[in-house]
DNA sequence: TGCCAGGCGGGGT
DNA sequence: ACCCCGCATGGC
């Protein structure tokens, strides 16, 4: 196994409030968190060490080959959206039927982006599954075709890049993608063929960014939109889903098809995350039961003994 | 055991 | 602009 070298250390000033757990958490592989360190990939196959110090972050940048310091950082503040501003969205959620019990609970929560490549495999893993199945494919993926480093001790897998995939893409097949390993394929072949640019797409604005997305075979306005926020914390779009459509119908009386644009008037430029903080709210419950929680007021994240968006890190196997 | 699930594309009307 | 269907896989 590849062993990583320390080549930096720097240390990053959040905009206040920020809790470093909460973001790392959510969503995380027990690869990627252990409950105090965050190990995330960053371009270049380098790995950035994190952790709380103090008001501050520090990370330690581990890399295999060439490296700028700057770039990293400007990496690594992005990811963690260090300079983001919350604050008007949690006004919002405070207040809201859906989010009130998130506003209070993930108080400095910031969204970890992803590359947009990896951003899209994790949108399309969520296709017509449910969160159980969703995750569980994209764990599959990454421990059976990711790339094991060694990192401060510790084994961190590069989740695969386009090329791993088209190299052998009956190995794809054993993840349990379905349908789904044929879009796959297609993402990464957008990207080898440089027909997506991440650089370029990411200029764009969130909706000329989804009309460029959408021309992948397989990738719709759901996909598309859900990547766009988490590569580029662009969140103007929301990526509705049956299931979001169904609990903000309940929640806000509107019938199913009004709620895409009630959506939009209420969370405005917040929309797209305000939608990732619905499946952390309701840690991501199947419909029947997360309908069930919202008619209970139960509107807050559970301890619960089987994976949910913010405990997943605890689990090593699925 | 069948169903069906945080979509999508292609076919209808 | 709608509506409806099939689709691979895995969980209940």
């Amino acid at each position: 196994m590849k062993q990583l070298k320390p080549v930096a250390a720097i240390e990053l000033s959040p905009r206040k409030p920020f809790d470093l757990h909460k973001t790392l958490c959510v969503y995380s592989f027990h690869w990627f968190y252990d409950g105090v360190r965050g190990f995330i990939p960053l371009f270049n196959e380098a790995v950035a060490v994190v952790e709380p110090r103090g008001e501050k972050v520090a990370a330690e940048i581990y890399a295999p080959k060439d490296f700028s310091e700057e770039a990293v950082r400007r990496e690594l503040q992005h990811v963690l959206g260090i300079e983001e501003d919350l604050s008007s969205f949690f006004q919002k959620a405070e207040k809201d039927p859906l989010l009130r019990g998130f506003a209070k609970e993930f108080v400095g929560w910031r969204l970890r982006a992803q590359p947009l490549w990896w951003s899209l495999v994790i949108a399309v893993c969520q296709q017509n599954a449910s969160f159980r199945q969703g995750w569980k494919m994209l764990y599959s993926l990454i421990e059976k075709l990711g790339k094991p480093v060694r990192v401060a001790g510790r084994e961190v897998v590069l989740p695969p890049t386009p090329r791993d995939l088209l190299r052998n893409p009956s190995a794809l097949s054993n993840c349990g993608l379905g349908y789904r390993a044929a879009t796959v394929l297609e993402v990464a072949k957008a990207f080898t063929s440089g027909s997506i640019a991440p650089d370029e797409v990411g200029e764009l604005d969130a909706a000329r960014a989804e009309e460029k997305l959408v021309e992948i075979r397989g990738v719709g306005r759901y996909t598309a939109r859900l990547s766009i926020a988490l590569s580029y914390r662009k969140y103007d779009l929301p990526p509705i889903d049956r299931w979001v459509e169904a609990l903000a119908s309940q929640a806000y009386g509107v019938s199913r098809r009004e709620v895409a644009d009630e959506w939009v008037r209420r969370w405005g430029k917040w929309s797209a995350l305000a939608v990732f903080a619905l499946t952390i709210a309701l840690d991501a419950a199947p419909m029947k039961q997360a309908l069930q929680r919202l008619a209970a007021g139960e509107v807050a994240p559970k301890q619960l003994d089987k994976p949910t968006p913010s405990n997943m890190w605890r689990y090593s196997s699925w």
